[in-house]
This record gives structure tokens, C-alpha cells and sequence, in this order.
DNA sequence: TTTTCCATGTAACTCGTTACATGATTTC
DNA sequence: GAAATCATGTAACGAGTTACATGGAAAA
């Protein structure tokens, strides 16, 4: 909830922008960093509108659809850096997914369990290597940060995941 | 979704339980795994009854309020095996809470920034501090793994996060 | 000429949480 | 006599996703 209003007021203190535009972005470079759909964007602005973070402008191109462009006010920005205060000091609740599975692993027969890490192994990695790929300093150093910290805890996990289907493969327990 | 369902089976998977014997195991032994809230547990295990993975008995002992127990069906454990094993096999999208804010940070005055992140790096601390303590051996290998893979993740961005905040505070960029 | 792009949205749905209701019983 | 324990639920709500509607213009 809050992640979601932080990236919207986030990309319209950059600069003014519409729905549109917006959920472009998102797609196209973000997709990594969030799952953010088109609706739940709109439904956002709109509310962002409705509560005096950001002025709406309707603006016409030529023959193409209206747009209603948003742009942060005074209200926005403060918001802004108190949810972006509050977002850096908070580390909240990462809930894993798949440590619940760990914690029934004995109920499975062991080379199942072996298969399925192994499965999970190969799609980190390449989770990974798809990170690896992505250029620095592409939006700023704030997102190279962002790709920096997946990459670091995908490759600690990675390597516990090793380890873990080492201990699993070399018999005893 | 699936996670809790998972979860349900795999205690079931135990021993068959009653709705508020599951709960209570839930807050006082995994309540560092999952936050699953009470009335959510038993609309699951209503569904999973209603759905033919658990079969439903309804026990009075003495004068208290009747119990509806709830054991594995055949399906059930089905259900529960073919679930662990998607469970260990995807990774999942681990969305970090956090990186969003990150994406920003020039947004905010340098100082503002440390200081956010140094109360970060202290709750992170806060929570290894938390699962260090944690006994081994409690409840299964399974749920020590649990609870070492988040050890690991959360040492990982500690460390990460140290040199972060190093890098911010010695000044260049 | 059919598909894709532009640009916005709505309606229905799922999943989960919060807060509350019930009523007897045991403990303080 | 008040509070906690036992045991189950319901109703209202919130956040988010999915799928769809619209309609002109440009591209294939």
C-alpha cells in the first residue's frame, strides 16, 4: 500500500506525468523492482488527486486521448518524504517465500526434496544472471542501489541453497 | 494463498487438530515464520473440509464449547505433497520491502538518509539478535532450515546495508 | 484490414485482516 | 466479581488483481 503511493509520488517528483506514461515506465524498467498493475495505478493517482498530493491537469494532444497529467503539490512532496523517511528506516517483515515448505521437508521423500531445490537453485540463478544484466546508472544511483541489494541477498541465498542441497545429497540426515 | 493452505496441511500432515489447538501452536511457535491471523486459519480449514483434503469430527470434552477436529484426507495429503513440492521448487518473487524506497534516496538530504538507514541496520540487528536466540531442534530440522535460511538473508543485508551506509558517510557521491 | 497503440477507467473478485459476538468455565 | 481460557465463527473492510469496455489513430 504504502510502497505502492511511495513509487507513484516517487516518479512524479521526477517530473509531471500521466497514467500512461506512468504505467509505460513500470513496464518497461521497473518491472523488476515491483508488480505494480495498470488499474491499481490509475485507482492510486486518482486517490493521490482526491487528497490534495497531486494536482491533476487534463491536457489534449492533437487527436489523441485527453490525459490527465499529475503533478506533485507542496502537500505531495512533504508526503512524499515522510513515506520515503519512513520506507529507509523500516525494514518490515520480509516473509520468505518457501520457508514455510522448509519446515515440512521431512514429510517428502528425500529425493524429491533434492529435485525440487535443485529446481529452485536453477531459477535464482537465473533470476541472477537477468540482474547482472542490467545496466548501472541507468535511472540513477538510487536504483543501481535497489538492483545491488536483490542481487546481494538472490546470492546469498544462493549460496545457502548450495549448501543446503549438499548437506541433503551427502546422505547422513 | 497457497502458503497458508501449505501451512495447515503440513500441521494436519502432524497430528489432526482443532481449529484453536492450530492457532495457539501458531502464535506461540511459529510466530516468526508466518503472521497468519486466527480467523483466517479457520476459514482455511473450513475450506479445506469443504473441499474433501481434511475430514471434520466434532468432539465435546466435558463442558466446554465442542470441537470440530480436523484430519488428512487421502486427497489431503496429496493436495499437501504436491504443494511442498511447488513450494520448494519456485522461488517465488522475494519483493524486498524497502527497495523502493531506496530508489529515491537522492530525494532526501544525505543526512536524513543515514540516519534512516542506521535505524534500519538496528532493527535488522534487533531481528537476528530475535532468531539467534531461537532453540535448535525445536520442531524438526525442518523448522531449524527455516529459521537458518532467514539468518542467512538477514546477515546478508546487514552486511549490505553496513556498507552502505559506510559508503554514504564517507562523503564522495 | 486487422492489429497495435493511445489513454482511461469500471465491476467483480480474491485474499486477508480487524473487530466483534457468543457463552460457559476456570482462575485471580 | 472481574478477567482470562476455551472454541468457534461472522461482518465489514481494504488492498490488489483480472478481465473487460471504450474509441479513435497509426501501423502491419
Amino acid at each position: 500500500m504504502d510502497e505502492r503511493e511511495l513509487l507513484l509520488l516517487g516518479l512524479l517528483s521526477f517530473q509531471s506525468q500521466h497514467g500512461y506514461q506512468i504505467n509505460e515506465f513500470i513496464e518497461r524498467n521497473l518491472a523488476r523492482v515491483t508488480s505494480m498493475k495498470k488499474a491499481t495505478a490509475y485507482a492510486i493517482l486518482d486517490r493521490l488527486a482526491r487528497d490534495g498530493y497531486a494536482s491533476v491537469r487534463t491536457e489534449q494532444a492533437g487527436n489523441r486521448p485527453p490525459r490527465k497529467v499529475y503533478a506533485l503539490t507542496a502537500r505531495g512532496e512533504e508526503r512524499f518524504r515522510a513515506l520515503l523517511r519512513r520506507s529507509l528506516a523500516d525494514p518490515g517483515e520480509t516473509t520468505i517465500p518457501g520457508d514455510i515448505g522448509l519446515m515440512f521437508l521431512d514429510q517428502l521423500p528425500r529425493h524429491e526434496v533434492i529435485e525440487g531445490l535443485r529446481e529452485r537453485l536453477a531459477r535464482i540463478e537465473e533470476q541472477i544472471a537477468g540482474l547482472e544484466q542490467v545496466p548501472r546508472h541507468g535511472h540513477g544511483i538510487g536504483v543501481d542501489l535497489a538492483v545491488e541489494h536483490k542481487l546481494v541477498l538472490l546470492r546469498a541465498d544462493r549460496d545457502w541453497l548450495r549448501g543446503v542441497i549438499e548437506r541433503l545429497t551427502s546422505g547422513s540426515d
